[in-house]
DNA sequence: TCTACGAACT
């Protein structure tokens, strides 16, 4: 019995350690434990898989496992969901679904949670099919759904473009007798405002406000953002106020969302002011937050200080990502130094991030901007990724240099790989044709548009 | 002891 209480105690206190990313110190509890008798359980090791897939890789989490065989303690279910979120979080699909083969011949059955995280892990990459079959499995088979199914389902859907499914979901669910939780009228706004259905968004906020629960800091910020981003800068301050007098405190999130969109729309003083008030609460900043100082300079034309900021973040022991890069590329480009820009662009290639296509984006808008489109249209051939912002400013430059016949060329090998142009790109090409009388172009280009509505609708 | 939501670059 004393033992027992004092592997409780043990795992209270490991789990503690591990929670704020103190993993030697919770390793040390256990030497400690140890040395006084208590050894460690499947609780204490389950507790480590978790920490070391979160706070470090896979491979860490994986070698917790070992050491758990070592000590003749057997894997639990719980032991492999901690690995199989770790390979999720880390988008490894090939080793989220080896772990299930693993489990399954050790003969530990998956239960719903393993199924919850092979869902996310379909849906982060981009494989909704997949995810979407995982879900009706689950729904059929013996394992019952939970409230995280549900979300991670609608999240999922959100996420990847299907948000009438999501809402259609919603509804069905809810008659079904589902009592939505914050998290779950959370994901929907952030869903539905992020695919321009703003009014579906205010009327799920509206049942938020009647379904007796309160929103958090969470919706407070999401309605925020999106105020700020349909330009309705008065009522996003409102729901800034409307947060403080609820008496919500601001974390990074309230912080960062406010000051960047200050930043954007040019109002720097109040920016910084805000960004100012966050290091004064004594929040830390991480990399987001930096990002969004980097981007404050580089508005400003500080770019000697972006330098110096580049180096503070190191120091603080972070690490600058594609976020970072991308940023500074930016800020070079408006600066005028295209040189700079395009070396640093090439110094980001060497650093091996998934994709640096953003970073193309922005060399390609800026050159347009500035006049050098030719030189930007260098840049899009050796492009080996392009999406439609690629395609769309340099359209929209070709057509202001009265370049219609090229601009049409590009839309339609655009169209052509089914992706999506907004309407008022496409009328800018045609009205152009037209008016330079390249009519017979002006007509194969509106069949190929009619041919992409009907593909993608 | 394990899964799901909000902040940054065109």
């Amino acid at each position: 019995m004393v033992c027992k209480l004092s592997t409780r105690l043990m795992n209270i206190c490991v789990a503690s350690f591990c929670k704020v990313q103190q993993l030697e110190k919770a390793e040390a509890v256990i030497v400690d434990a140890i040395r006084l008798g208590t050894l460690p359980d499947v609780v204490t090791y389950n507790t480590l898989v978790a920490a070391y897939c979160r706070f470090v890789d896979l491979d860490a989490g994986y070698s917790v496992l070992h050491r758990m065989r070592e000590a003749d303690i057997y894997p639990n279910v719980v032991t492999y969901n901690s690995l199989i979120a770790g390979a999720s979080n880390h988008c490894l699909l090939s080793r989220c679904l080896d772990l299930f083969d693993e489990m399954i011949k050790m003969g530990i059955p998956p239960d719903v949670w393993s199924y919850n995280t092979l869902m996310h892990c379909f849906f982060r990459l981009g494989k909704p099919e997949e995810a979407n079959k995982v879900f009706q499995d689950i729904v059929t088979s013996k394992l019952s759904p939970c409230s995280t199914t549900f979300n991670t389902m609608l999240n999922g859907l959100c996420k990847n473009g299907y948000t009438a499914n999501a809402l259609m979901l919603f509804r069905s669910l809810q008659r079904h007798g589902f009592i939505p939780q914050l998290l779950t009228y959370n994901i929907l706004i952030d869903g539905l405002c992020k695919s321009g259905w703003l009014r579906a968004a205010r009327t799920i906020l509206k049942e938020l406000g009647k379904s007796g629960l309160s929103p958090n800091a969470n919706t407070y910020t999401t309605v925020m953002k999106y105020c700020f981003r349909a330009r309705q800068f008065e009522e996003g301050i409102e729901v800034f106020h409307e947060m403080k007098d609820k008496g919500y405190t601001y974390d990074a999130f309230a912080y960062c969302t406010v000051s960047s969109a200050f930043a954007k729309t040019g109002r720097l003083e109040e920016a910084y002011r805000c960004f100012e008030l966050m290091v004064e609460k004594g929040i830390e900043l991480d990399i987001v937050s930096y990002n969004i100082l980097v981007n404050m300079y580089c508005i400003e034309g500080r770019l000697e200080e972006v330098y110096d900021l580049l180096y503070e973040i190191e120091e603080a022991g972070l690490k600058c990502d594609q976020y970072t890069h991308t940023t500074l590329i930016d800020g070079l480009c408006r600066a005028g130094n295209i040189d700079g820009a395009l070396k640093h662009l090439k110094y980001m290639d060497t650093l091996g991030f998934d994709s640096n296509l953003v970073a193309y984006n922005c060399m390609v808008d800026r050159l347009c901007k500035a006049g050098y489109t030719n030189n930007a249209l260098k840049i899009f051939e050796t492009m080996e990724v392009k999406d439609c912002i690629t395609y769309t400013s340099l359209v929209h430059n070709l057509c202001k240099e009265r370049r219609f016949l090229h601009a049409s060329k590009l839309l339609q090998a655009c169209l052509n790989r089914g992706m999506k142009v907004r309407r008022p790109t496409q009328r800018v090409v045609v009205k152009g044709l037209h008016r330079s009388g390249l009519y017979s172009e002006a007509r194969m280009l509106q069949s190929k548009i009619r041919v992409a509505k009907f593909c993608t609708d």
